[in-house]
DNA sequence: TGTACATCAGTGAACGCGCGTTCACTGATGTAC
DNA sequence: TGTACATCAGTGAACGCGCGTTCACTGATGTAC
């Protein structure tokens, strides 16, 4: 790939690799046709040979922002601590991918932004992987483990995304007004979470 | 008040007002010094007057926007229907507390952004009234009631406001990727938090 | 194997727009005498 | 009670900037013969 000529020769993947990596900056309000033009060296007018408009690329970088978090979740699910029982496992591991949630968030504030940012465009195929695909394939290992019964399955979900997408999101905005640092803040989340699955 | 006059006797008043109404129907990105001086009939130059520039003006309505909030939630806390004991009064006013904090995340999508939007300035005077505090608050009723012990009240607050933060944000967001509804995840999400602030 | 040609990814310059902000000014107001 | 004057909230025009997008074009590439 000869980036340098009068052809790139892969422009498109630069262009998208230079946005995510400026959304990971700033914000999808970083993501800028002349800024990511100039970064991939490149005339403004070219940009548009791959996208039709901005939106449509903020879309993608959306998306991938999502994926990456998907990918992270699975990664750290992957990654819990070895346990005695099944059960005791399906826990460990649904923990490990709801810890991994806030985590991103915190390392990656402003990608965490971009993936929810709301976008005119909607996505040409579907998050692969999706977050809430990994979340409810926890959720499958508790019901499987019998941790939890399969009617309760789709409000496990549910409830578990809010709470770590809450204390997530408060801890991104630096709104949270306690006592209670951070740390603290999301073992707790943790805590009560795995608490009101098990009593569904 | 003579706004057509000259001296416009509330200026200050009217931009604050317009500037939050702007945020109610487009977001922080509504507020828009050009815009706002067109809006209440003043030339641009004028608002200088007033604000030292325009993050200072959306600072204060990101303040706005969250005392409103804090202003519902009592509202709604005090019209939580009646309950025999005090212990379930507690629980129904602070159920209604949650409630009212999604119904307007609901209601004023743009509002609730703009309450959370990250500002360069910092508030003048603290939030009056302040949503944690009254948030803080229905904690403080579950403690007298004995619905919860005084040492698991800070722990309470902090996974309360995740949840309600959390599913809120997710619906307003449209992000909900699930079988079931929005009113329904909102009331599962209610139900999952009295269970987890209960066995605290 | 060499050449003509279609294709299309790039250029460069310009467009119109709306933004926040500034500056020298003007006109209404209220206070001191 | 009337007048001079200080005060300061407003005006109007302009600033520089950066944005997304367009358009006629140019130059590299690969394919057909």
């Amino acid at each position: 790939m000869a980036t340098d000529s009068y052809h790139h020769g892969a422009l498109r993947n630069a262009i998208v690799a230079a946005a995510i990596d400026e959304a990971r900056r700033s914000g999808p309000q970083g993501v800028q046709v002349r800024a990511l033009a100039k970064r991939v060296g490149v005339s403004p007018a070219a940009v548009y040979r791959h996208f039709p408009n901005i939106e449509a690329l903020l879309a993608e970088v959306a998306q991938a922002a999502r994926e990456r978090l998907a990918v992270r979740l699975t990664e750290q699910g992957d990654r819990a601590s070895v346990r005695r029982t099944r059960k005791a496992q399906a826990r460990e591991r649904f923990r490990a991918i709801g810890r991994a949630y806030v985590d991103f968030a915190l390392a990656e504030p402003h990608l965490f932004d971009t993936a929810f940012t709301p976008t005119t465009v909607t996505a040409a195929r579907p998050d692969d992987p999706s977050a809430w695909q990994v979340l409810t394939e926890g959720v499958q290992d508790l019901v499987a483990a019998g941790v939890i019964t399969e009617s309760g399955a789709d409000k496990a979900a549910v409830i578990a995304w809010s709470g770590v997408h809450g204390i997530a999101s408060i801890l991104v905005r630096q709104a949270l007004n306690s006592p209670i640092d951070s740390d603290q803040a999301i073992n707790i989340v943790l805590d009560a979470l795995m608490r009101s699955l098990e009593s569904l």
